[in-house]
DNA sequence: AGCGATCGCGCAAGCGCTTGCGGAAAACGC
DNA sequence: GCGTTTTCCGCAAGCGCTTGCGCGATCGCT
């Protein structure tokens, strides 16, 4: 019923070839026959077919994506600049949500190969690392988010968690702040384990070692009972960081809720900057990492590997970045506010010794 | 290089028709043959060939998605949804984001087309009538999200938005608001018209026509402005209804850094149940709609047209409803508040004859 | 034991396109 | 004017799978 290329050649006087070079504009073709064809191709209304295309050609213009939630705010913008960026070069999306299940990521990379994708960007901790092998051997080019290897065929970008918090912790010390408190993401998501990592790295940096550590779920509920678990164990730290600016969010909320204000009683960061971020009240002080040119630095990353001789994967960086928002001030250090650890001046000297890795907490809830 | 039937078929003594059988259980073959079989592809480490499989079979295993902007958080979960119900049955996602620009849209369909795609879900207002008859010319089904025809290979889903609105007036009502105010979403989106509409026939009903209808856009930002506006000519309405959340959102925001407090002063109602809905401060009430059953649904209905002889579509409706939360309350009707149509008793009478239509206004922002 | 039904499987013709190879015609060089 | 390029295009062999058709072997029944 649809028209297939025969008939469009038949129509201009050509044979299937010529059609096919047109189309492609694969060889040379006089300009006048080259006319007659695409009218041709204009009057039947002809649509090539694609897998008849990608059967002869042996390869699809498929690009994959998996992830392992797009209900995370965090990940449709990165869909969004991947997609562009493919669809820019005409490549279409073939997208698989894993929902963090490890058997929809096999299936996803089944069907990857299946559909012989020239390249799938994967963004899910839920990751065995055959499938990558299996994806290399099928001559398909992956790059990973935040884990991974790197070699032939795979690639890695890493985010610099590090300068962005080195930056939010910077800019809280020099309000005055040395009492903090870190809402953690979940442990079994690779991401969240470095920014962990990278807090208490930039702690450690500034000598301010002492802090507590709760455990999160980068969503908004997971901010909330944290925050409310600090309620409880006052005197409050004058400084909250978050995970995730959804964990943020709670916190904010929690707090206000608990009729403490942010950020004269205390500041709150949040990383990712979301969308909301900055219609949140007060709008979030937040470490800002670009999701859409992450997405489309993954595309332009799977280019790279494919269309280098080797096939040697790189590593890319993307930086993250402070932006100062309402969320943070001067710190607070009313008596009845000033924190275990900081009671007297030595305190802090004998915390700094006695609580090298810092105090985890875990909600009750 | 990788495997192709036929190895496996050498392998296991058998011809490719029978390793193609046993691959798709198309029709009965001996147990033992099948576990040879079955064996060698295990072994062989052997993926089908989607392409070879779509040109022989005439037909994909893709179902597409078409998405305005998958930015929105509308989108991701119905995204979700659909992906989820079409995993189950073994089929891809092909994905396409228009970002709002009609030349993508029909490149998104020639796609669909070429790559045979079994049905498409189009959520998008930039949409031009020819490309759905191209669509079921090629004998794809289309579904639509409130916009679109009913006929042969394409069906609708409707949100009854009505519903929801109706409740939520309702609920205000008998808080005693009748003093109320929308803040709409951008005229160029069928779906914000349409419950711009079920906000004036709802009120209609009630026999409170008299209203303010301020511009929005559907963002945070939009809610924002169309806020400050409503003070800038205060008194203010006693309550106020968004066509999202985000602009609710953006609402509750500017009425907070107002001084106006939320919901002794103003009531606020949202409409869509996003995620962050709940977290807000306070809890938003809005009008639940559940886009991953929308999404869910949007994939049974091209199902539904597929497995169908005549192929005919049909309307689904999907219901919202009104979810309470802490944003509204008893209306507070004191002087100063007191909205211009309600200085007397009378004057509601009067305002109800003439304005029937409302009033609008366009933020200046 | 004979015969039709059933079972289990292979043959081979596509599906619609791409592309290496090569041929005919036109253009060119001297 | 004749060999040599150059230009333009067609032939036909796949790409790897699906599936209608049909054939031998086995089974069930009398």
């Amino acid at each position: 019923m649809p028209g297939r290329m025969e008939d469009v050649a038949k129509k201009a006087g050509v044979s299937v070839t010529t059609v096919s070079h047109v189309v492609n504009k694969t060889r040379h073709v006089a300009p006048e026959t080259r006319r007659r064809v695409q009218e041709a191709i204009r009057e039947l209304n002809y649509y090539k077919d694609a897998h008849a295309r990608h059967l002869a050609r042996g390869r699809s213009d498929f690009f994959g994506l998996i992830l392992s939630d797009i209900g995370n705010p965090f990940f449709p913008e990165v869909v969004k600049g991947f997609e562009a960026a493919g669809l820019e070069k005409g490549f279409d999306l073939l997208l698989f949500n894993t929902n963090y299940d490890p058997g929809r990521t096999e299936a996803a990379v089944r069907r990857m190969i299946e559909n012989k994708v020239r390249g799938v960007a994967v963004m899910t901790s839920e990751w065995g690392s055959s499938l990558a092998e299996d994806l290399a051997a099928h001559q398909v080019a992956v790059v990973f988010l935040d884990l991974g290897p790197v070699g032939e065929y795979t690639s890695n970008i890493q985010v610099n968690y590090s300068g962005g918090i080195y930056q939010a912790i910077d800019h809280l010390r020099k309000l005055g702040h040395h009492d903090f408190c870190f809402i953690a993401g979940p442990q079994a998501l690779r991401s969240a384990v470095t920014r962990r990592k990278a807090f208490v790295d930039a702690l450690n940096q500034w000598n301010l070692p002492s802090h507590l550590t709760l455990e999160g779920n980068h969503k908004v509920d997971g901010g909330i009972r944290a925050v409310q678990t600090l309620l409880d164990r006052r005197p409050l730290p004058t400084a909250i960081l978050c995970s995730n600016d959804l964990t943020a969010l709670g916190a904010l909320k929690a707090l206000a809720e608990a009729g403490v204000t942010v950020p004269e009683d205390v500041s709150v960061v949040g990383f990712d900057d979301i969308d909301f971020a900055q219609f949140a009240h007060p709008a979030l002080t937040t470490v800002n990492l670009s999701r859409e040119r992450l997405g489309q630095l993954a595309f332009d990353a799977l280019g790279k590997i494919l269309k280098s001789k080797s096939h040697e994967g790189a590593r890319y960086v993307v930086e993250t970045q402070l932006m100062v928002r309402e969320s943070t001030a001067v710190a607070n250090i009313s008596a009845d506010k000033a924190p275990h650890s900081h009671a007297g001046e030595d305190s802090h000297e004998q915390a700094t010794t006695q609580e090298v890795t810092g105090t985890v907490v875990r909600p009750s809830g």
